[in-house]
DNA sequence: CCATTTGTTGAATATTCGTTCAAAATGGCG
DNA sequence: CGCCATTTTGAACGAATATTCAACAAATGG
């Protein structure tokens, strides 16, 4: 009865999401997402509403995906230390390669926005709360294992966790030598297993 | 043999950081700024240029700031760990009663401008160094003092404490109970003192 | 093939922002 | 006091920004 959108919808969000998370949502222009999805400035506001609107569209697929590969962690086979380690080996990795040094959209979104989108800062605390969550199955399911001991409770170490998670997040936007990331990530695995 | 400047400058910079501080680079505009410091636009052109001028010289008094207090901890006659848990413990409190929930300038601003703002990357680099460096001084100390083991090497512990400042920074802004925070804290230290 | 509904186009709009500048004000000094 | 260098004032300016809209295009159903 009518006409097709022409465009994909996850393909126009994951152009969105990659102009937002190097640029920040500041400074990512309408023109920008213009440009880099293809649609003009009409269609945009016809699918999103706003640019706040394709903000939060962009930031609900990234904190999906992310939180997603987090709850794989638990279904993994291996020791969950050592799936923490390769989680933390790899943004080592990606940040002293150049691969990726603009840390996590959310937490980037998180000291953005806080101030004066509070719905935007909303939504974050969940995702944080989610991701906490995750963490905290992952470590009471080592603890079972007897790979961590069970002095601490999960969520303590988890809280731990996600605070160097996001620590990292921040580090590999500044100062992305490998030394100084090795020493991170030693200390909080020798935390996590000797605690 | 002219006319002297009617403002105190370091008042200036003073008010113009707490407007920064709590919107964020991006979101403060120079109306915000003409009406924190009661300085005009030509005014304020005139003394430090730009906005971004402005900015620059707020961020340096802040990092100063900052730098001074951590390197205070080192003359401080008590235990380093004692020092540490205290500065730990003042954010807690600050972000749980609600005082200070803006988290950071330093980080927030390395998020929001790394990207395309290289010179205010740098410096931001240069201050990152510093703090590492004052907290490694620390350490060293309370590793001569038997406070903790030298198992560890100085710079690799300095590196781990930053990161998990950092963390909280972001995390205060997010995520503020003090359950995870106390959390967070005691995760810290019982990593420098059994490491 | 027409009618209708919806998507696309991209120039236009209104607003906001950083910045400038000419005129007025001020204070030190001969 | 009168000269002059400097600061202050605040309206004005141009550039950039998010958003809108009227004209056009496409697809569907009868």
């Amino acid at each position: 009865m009518s006409r097709m959108p022409e465009f994909n919808r996850a393909e126009v969000v994951e152009r969105a999401l990659q102009v937002f998370w190097r640029r920040g949502y500041s400074q990512t222009t309408v023109t920008d997402l213009v440009a880099a999805t293809g649609l003009q400035p009409g269609s945009l506001y016809a699918a999103f509403g706003n640019k706040k609107g394709v903000f939060l569209e962009v930031l609900e697929a990234y904190n999906r995906s992310f939180l997603e590969r987090i709850r794989h962690l638990t279904a993994d086979p291996r020791p969950a230390i050592t799936c923490i380690r390769e989680l933390l080996d790899t943004i080592v990795e990606d940040t002293v390669s150049g691969r990726n040094r603009q840390g996590c959209l959310a937490v980037n979104a998180l000291l953005e926005l806080a101030e004066h989108e509070p719905d935007v800062a909303a939504r974050l605390e969940a995702h944080n709360d989610q991701v906490r969550r995750a963490f905290a199955e992952l470590i009471a399911k080592a603890q079972a294992g007897g790979e961590i001991r069970p002095t601490s409770r999960p969520d303590a170490l988890a809280a731990f966790l996600v605070n160097n998670l996001w620590g990292m997040r921040v580090m590999c936007r500044g100062c992305a030598d490998r030394e100084s990331m090795t020493a991170v990530v030693d200390g909080i695995l020798d935390a996590l297993t000797h605690a």
